[in-house]
DNA sequence: ACCTGAACACCGTTCAAGT
DNA sequence: ACCTGAACACCGTTCAAGT
């Protein structure tokens, strides 16, 4: 291949290289592109790696090889962005393919939108946003539909919609908030304050979330069952 | 008084007036001394008025009649004020004096507790950051108390805490997000889009939030219910 | 002990201009 | 159709300096 020395020369040269090279010769290194996917795709990966105060048009931008007035063209606003990535990590939630029984099927709903909550923790503080995307929407429909099959009727199919709704988001936004791992000076010196005013706070002292490492997964199953199990107490009686 | 008339001659005069009188003629109007607690305080009522992307440091400054610099001798940081004033609506929860039992005693904290965030809608998206100011503590102190009180037992005593919690947390951040009156224009769209693809989602197109005003209500104290009545039955089957 | 002003290192977004 | 650069109107925060 000659081109390669045609290229290794044009570079050397400080002028422009040869016409057929230089349009191939991308921004950073390979870079496909630039799109509206590619632009939520790494502002997915930076909210993953550094959170979502991190998350700025101009440091997107830099990942992406561009300067940060480019990503205008391809996406209205900032929010647009959050918007949008908030969507994408959604499809991660696997919507039970055959029925195992609507108690199973919301059950790994419900599980599996919590887990993508965990596996981004940044979503969490993101849900105060109306959810309109495909993959959001797509899911809820599901939900719906579920509790339709298993004659849910009002007001307590609307209850049982937003409760288990509701109850992950919370669920989610504690425990993705709460100070885990990494951070856990932070959880030590909470734990401290409450030791030292545990005669204002006895019971949260003695058994309070902060004393030992709570087992999130089994209290978030509890829950769940009794919600469920409210939901399918209101269809037996309807 | 003469002190008056002395006040408008030093006024009129470019110069400085009478000792006695300056340092009373405060910034704005008669405000009283800037402190930790007035900072918090206004920023509450900005929120309120403006909501949590308009809080900023200089105008809450201009507010209170200073410059923003002078914040960061009664506060450290803007998150901190954050902090404060999540707290400081807390204190809006009533507890409960004196017992009805412990399911009427934990409903009235619950409700009391969704009503404050549904008063300061810019609240429950800050719930994604670790609360233990004093006045969150009293509150999650009484509901681990009337827990212990009425016999519940680990696991079903940090599942209850953590389940009444998150349910209320989810509860609050969905409808303070929820375009509801004013922006009621969005919530339009919303309908409209989802009627345009009502074959994509036609449990949701029927039956969804989208569809009418839902009631908040009627709906939490249903999802509430089957909270109570599980954990009821956890104690009961110890 | 408290307040001020200037200054730093950033932001999101617009817009005329380039190709 | 897409990308660039300069520019605007902001941010939070620090710090030397005043009283």
């Amino acid at each position: 291949m000659d081109i390669s020395k045609a290229d290794s020369g044009a570079r050397r040269s400080g002028t422009a290289g040869d016409v057929w090279l230089r349009p191939s010769a991308r921004k950073g290194r390979d870079a496909p592109p630039l799109s509206r996917d590619r632009i939520v795709e790494e502002a997915v990966t930076l909210l993953d790696a550094e959170g979502a105060d991190r998350l700025t048009m101009r440091r997107l931008a830099e990942r992406l090889g561009t300067g940060s007035t480019t990503l205008y063209w391809h996406v209205k606003t900032k929010d647009d962005v959050l918007d949008l990535a908030l969507d994408m990590i959604f499809a991660e939630v696997l919507i039970p393919a055959e029925s195992r029984g609507w108690r199973a099927d919301i059950t790994a709903l419900i599980d599996g939108w919590r887990a993508v909550l965990l596996r981004h923790p940044w979503s969490a503080a993101l849900l105060s946003r109306p959810m309109l995307g495909p993959n959001v929407l797509a899911r809820s429909e599901f939900l719906y539909a579920t509790l339709l099959r298993a004659g849910a009727v009002e007001p307590h199919l609307t209850a049982a919609a937003y409760g288990l709704s509701n109850y992950v988001i919370g669920s989610g936004l504690m425990q993705a908030t709460w100070p885990t791992g990494a951070g856990q000076e932070a959880r030590q010196a909470a734990q401290e304050h409450l030791r030292a005013h545990q005669e204002s706070y006895p019971a949260l002292a003695a058994h309070g979330p902060h004393v030992a490492e709570a087992d999130w997964d089994t209290g978030f199953a509890l829950g769940l069952t009794w919600l469920l199990d409210g939901i399918q107490a209101g269809i037996a009686g309807k």
